[in-house]
This record gives structure tokens, C-alpha cells and sequence, in this order.
RNA sequence: AGCCUGAUGGUGUAAUGGUAGCACAACUGGUUUUGGUCCAGUCAGUCGGGGUUCGAAUCCCUGUCGGGCUGCCA
């Protein structure tokens, strides 16, 4: 590790005492996630910070599922948190666990607090244990059934691991301070009966052990040396060292808590993100537009893209909101270097050329104008073309350097044309326009060396492939999407327009685009083949459009 | 209200008692067969008040403002 690519935070410099001080032979950290939903852009942040720590001090990184809650939890989510996993680069090798895993030393544990005397049954119903639990001013009360001896507890306790009692109907608690300042003090849940299906154990348990009681202990089991998890944690850090400090565990992890990386018009509530994919309001957790991995590798974000983002948002202890600019500059700095440069009119306008010769002419365009060793490739320019709409003016102002009547552009990698009509329906719309090209411009210069303004992209009339592209802005209309109105839920903010469709032409060589290959449409911006593309329709997704700092010049006037 | 926690340009993040720096955004200009990229530059900041100190973004006190916490979710 060095100090010019990795920037220091709170937690590194932490780690660095540490190890100065002796305390630990080797780092190991943790991604837990719970598979209830698919990962998004937050937990990626949340895996850089982990695995970016175990991976700079040559330390281990453990994949573990917090699958302790069956009702909500699925194999199919396990799969596709691992693919995600894959995807953005985090390698957990051998280690991969489930919190399913220690059921059974987390079940022996809660016995030999009940031995001890530090945790009873409670048959409060959950309104009770509410109501005894105080409020944010004011100290709790005990349960009347605190003080059962450890012989009933443990009797109750094994009975409602047999199945012996409805669900809700008793809970294990641990006996701590019901007075606490803290309220996660006041006599936690350990244990609570449900008798759903779990992913892994099946119907084997019939008690499923609480966040609480299971994320430090399998810390503790894993030899975790740093948890580092979210903000809203640390209000349970007390009560992750009371079990690490009360129970015979073999380690002793350390909780250090970081703000979640949080962005403009982006949600990461996954109550949320599975409330767009239940009601349709987006065509799957891949929808391009969702800030799923998995949404943004359909998008065409790359995992380099999503980790030089992470890293610029950095590690801090406050919350923050990064701006979306920043999100796409990390896009397009990586595609720059990466996309391969195709042709293709988004918004095409007839262009005749009328004294171009009947034939195809051949052009040669490289792949990539930075990088020769990527090759060229052959382009058609016919007598019609397509041109982009906005690449023309009737009536240009003074700064604009593209076609307009009389004016001369350069057709990208082909020749120099000159507009000599404009072709208007009967309502004024314009609908073709006429030019002629100069034969001595073929290759893109003239041998007199006159300077054209404007290089403009075109594609063949007749020589052409035709192709489905996917535009997408925000899916909220606000900053915040969270922000409403009294009355209204994030539902209302959601962007009507988030999703355009255009028909486009593209330049032949595009029907021979890969799957995951990305590619720049010149002078328009960054698109990636989707996933329901077929034989014989191609749908292009646009990952993000270039700069423009001749629209939005336009905007503002 | 009680407890926990935080406050540096428009945004995000450094500086750990010694010149407030970097990036994005915005704005200029240069290069350019992409109004892209690249290059150069400009704009702009320590929440308020007190104190300690030769010296404070940093330490102390205090005020203000923000976030979190009252699931048998994680």
C-alpha cells in the first residue's frame, strides 16, 4: 500500500495503530449481507471499504450471509449477492459462511447465559414488552417473568426450540439494565420463535437467534479482527462488546461503524428498491435505471468505474450525499480509454448528396482514436445519409460550427459536403436537405488545406443497421427522492420520463457488437449491447452521454 | 426530551498544534477529423461565541445546526 493511492481514513489510521501497538498477526474483515434482496451501489462502497482493507494489509476477507431471519431470506438471493460479488472483483476464496452456520454453538451460548442467570424467558406479548421497554426519556421496567429461575428458563427455552409454542408467544431476553440510556441495553431479544422454511436448515430450528446475538458472536467465531459496518450501529456497538465481553467467545472483534455512501436521485432502501420491482414501477432488479449491481452492469458501468467512484467518495463518519456528476465522470473516464468508436445517428435527418457517385465508397474510422493497435474499420458512405437533426441550422448564430445553407462540415473519416438546399414539407418542417461533396476532400482534407469548422457523424441511407437504443435519466425527479410531500411516499417523485426509446441508425460494423463490450457512438456518448438483444434486433443501452458543453450552452440561453 | 454522534469551498474529502490541499462541479483559454479526450488556469472553505498557546480546522468550554436510537428486521 501506498500513501498516494490509497488516501488514509478514520478506520485505516486506526488499523495502523493497532498494528504498531502488536495487536494483531493479520487483519480479517467481513461483508455480511443479508440475502433478502440484491446488492446496489451502497453495499459496493461497503465491500471496498472491507475487502479494500483486507486486501492492502494481506489480510483475509470473509463472505457472510446474515441469514437469520428466514421469512425474508432466499437461495436465490444468496446466488446473486455472490455473482455481484464476483462481478465488482471482491474475492472471498475459501471463505465463505453463513450465520446458519452457528446455530447451533449460538443456541449453546444462550443456554449458558440462562445458566448464568444472565438471560429468561419472557411471555410479555410484543405491545407489552413495548410498553415496558420505556421511551427515549424514560427508564423501563422489568418483565414479570425476569427472575424465573435458570431451571424454568432453561425448560421454556428448550421447549420453544421443540416447537412447542406458537410464534410470538415467548422470546429469550437478555437480562441486562431496563433502564439503560441506551434502549438496545434494555433487555435485548436473543431469540425469537418462527417457524418458517429456512434457506439452508430447513424446518430444523423453530428459534431463530436475533441480529444482536449473532452478528458479533460469528465475528468473534470467524476471528474477525475488524467489523466494519454502517452508521446506525453504533447505537448496538455496547451491546456487540456486552456479548463479546459475557460469552466464552475464542476472538475479540472490534466494531468500527462509517457513513454509507449515499448519491443524488438514488435510493438504497431495499424495502424500497423491492417495493419499484413488486409494483412494475421498473422491469426487474437489472433494470438499468436501478442502482442494483446488477441494474448498473446492464446500464454498462464497469467495476472499475463503481470502485474509482467509492474511492472518491472516501470513508467518513458523517453522512454525506455525493453528487451524481461524480458517479458519471467515473463512467466515462473508464469508457474513454476502453469503448470502441462506432457511428450512429440518434435523431437522423436525409441528407442527399448529389453529386456522389451511384456506388458505396469504402472509409476506413480506427477503433479507437488513441490507441492504433485496436484496428479500423470500414465505414459506407452512400449518396444518402443520415445526419443528426440538431447538426443542422437554418439559420445558424455566429458560433455554431456544423451545417447550415452554404456551409461546408467534414463527414467524419469520409470527405467535406456543402449544403446547397433545404426540403421543407408543407408545414414548414424541414425533411431532406441537398449538398454536394468535394472529391478532392475524400480522406478528410483538401489538398488547398482550407479549415472546415465542423466534424460531424453520419451514417449510410441505405447502408446501415437499425437499431433499438435505450435512454434513461434519473428515476426521481428529486435530489432527494425521499423528500416529499405530507401525504405522498417516494412513489410520487419517480420520473415519468426515465425511459426512452429511439430507433436509430447505426453504421454496419455495429451488427457484429459483443455482449459486454462497450462502445462510444462518436460525439454522443457511451452505449452497451443489452441483454434483450436478438438475432436480428439489437438494443443498445446508453450508459452515459458524453459531455456537452455546446448543449448545455444552448440550455442556458 | 434523554442517550450516541457529527459540523472544512456548490459537492465530496485531506491536513492529527506549524503555509488550509486534492477531486468533482462551475467558469476561461489551448490542442483536436468527436463542441469528446487531453493540457493550462480561474472561482470558492474551517458553523457561532469564548478560552489555552508564540501559533488552533485541530485542544478546552459554550451555543447553534445536522444525523441516529423507543422491531420478536438487519
Amino acid at each position: 500500500m501506498t500513501e498516494e493511492e490509497k488516501p488514509s481514513n478514520f478506520i485505516r489510521d486506526f488499523i495502523d495503530e493497532e498494528l504498531a501497538a502488536g495487536k494483531h498477526s493479520q487483519i480479517v474483515t467481513r461483508f455480511p449481507p443479508e440475502p433478502n434482496g440484491y446488492l446496489h451501489i451502497g453495499h459496493a462502497f461497503a465491500i471496498g471499504v472491507s475487502y479494500g482493507i483486507a486486501q492492502d494489509y494481506k489480510g483475509k476477507f470473509h463472505l457472510r450471509f446474515d441469514d437469520t431471519n428466514p421469512e425474508k431470506e432466499d437461495t436465490e438471493y444468496v446466488d446473486a449477492i455472490k455473482e455481484d460479488l464476483r462481478w465488482l472483483g471482491a474475492d472471498w476464496g475459501e471463505n465463505l459462511f453463513f450465520a446458519s452456520d452457528y446455530f447451533e454453538q449460538l443456541f449453546d451460548w444462550a443456554k449458558g447465559m440462562i445458566n448464568e442467570g444472565k438471560a429468561y424467558v419472557d411471555d410479555l406479548t410484543p405491545d407489552e414488552m413495548r410498553e415496558y421497554r420505556g421511551t427515549l426519556t424514560e427508564p423501563g421496567k422489568n418483565s414479570p417473568y425476569r427472575d424465573r429461575a435458570p431451571e424454568e428458563n432453561l425448560e421454556l427455552f428448550e421447549k420453544m426450540a421443540a416447537g412447542e409454542f406458537d410464534e410470538g408467544a415467548k422470546v429469550l431476553r437478555a437480562k441486562i439494565d431496563m433502564a439503560h440510556p441506551n434502549m438496545n441495553m434494555r433487555d435485548p431479544v436473543l431469540y425469537r420463535i418462527l417457524k418458517a422454511e429456512h434457506h439452508r436448515t430447513g424446518d430444523k430450528w423453530k428459534i431463530y437467534p436475533s441480529y444482536d446475538f449473532t452478528h458479533g458472536q460469528s465475528d468473534a467465531i470467524e476471528g474477525i479482527t475488524h467489523s466494519l459496518c454502517s452508521l446506525e450501529f453504533e447505537y448496538h456497538r455496547p451491546l456487540y462488546n456486552w456479548f463479546i465481553e459475557n460469552l466464552p467467545v475464542p476472538h475479540t472483534p472490534r466494531q468500527i461503524e462509517f457513513a454509507r455512501l449515499n448519491v443524488e436521485y438514488i435510493i438504497t432502501s431495499k424495502r424500497k428498491l423491492l417495493q419499484l420491482v413488486n409494483d412494475n414501477h421498473v422491469d426487474g432488479w437489472d433494470d438499468p435505471r436501478m442502482p442494483t449491481i446488477a441494474g448498473l452492469r446492464r446500464r454498462g458501468y464497469t467495476p472499475e468505474a463503481l470502485k474509482e467512484f467509492c474511492e472518491r467518495a472516501g470513508v467518513a463518519k458523517r453522512e454525506r450525499v455525493n453528487e451524481y456528476a461524480l458517479l458519471e465522470y467515473c463512467l466515462r473516464q473508464d469508457l474513454e480509454g476502453k469503448a470502441t468508436r462506432r457511428m450512429a445517428v440518434l435523431d437522423p435527418l436525409k441528407v442527399v448528396i448529389e453529386n456522389f457517385p451511384e456506388e458505396t465508397e469504402w472509409y476506413e474510422g480506427p477503433n479507437h482514436p488513441a490507441d492504433e493497435a485496436r484496428g479500423k474499420r470500414k465505414v459506407p458512405l452512400t449518396k444518402e445519409i443520415y445526419i443528426e437533426r440538431d447538426d443542422f441550422m437554418e439559420d445558424p448564430p455566429r458560433k455554431f460550427f456544423r451545417l447550415g445553407p452554404g456551409r461546408e462540415v467534414r463527414l467524419r473519416y469520409a470527405c467535406y459536403i456543402t449544403c446547397t438546399d433545404v426540403i421543407k414539407d408543407d408545414e414548414g418542417n424541414i425533411v431532406e436537405l441537398r449538398a454536394t461533396f468535394d472529391p478532392e476532400s475524400r480522406g478528410g482534407s483538401t489538398p488547398d488545406g482550407r479549415k472546415v469548422k465542423g466534424t460531424i457523424h453520419w451514417v449510410s441511407a441505405t447502408e446501415n443497421v437499425e437499431i433499438e437504443a435505450r435512454h434513461y435519466e434519473q428515476l426521481f425527479t428529486k435530489t432527494n427522492p425521499n423528500e416529499v410531500e405530507e401525504g405522498q411516499t417516494f412513489i410520487d417523485n419517480l420520473n415519468p420520463d426515465s425511459k426512452n426509446v429511439l430507433k436509430v441508425y447505426g453504421e454496419p460494423e455495429l451488427a457484429n457488437a459483443t455482449a459486454g463490450e462497450p462502445f462510444q457512438f462518436e460525439r454522443k456518448g457511451y452505449y452497451i449491447l443489452d441483454t434483450e438483444s436478438e438475432d436480428g434486433k439489437l438494443v443498445f443501452n446508453r450508459s452515459v452521454g458524453l459531455r456537452d458543453s455546446w448543449g448545455k450552452k444552448q440550455q442556458k440561453k
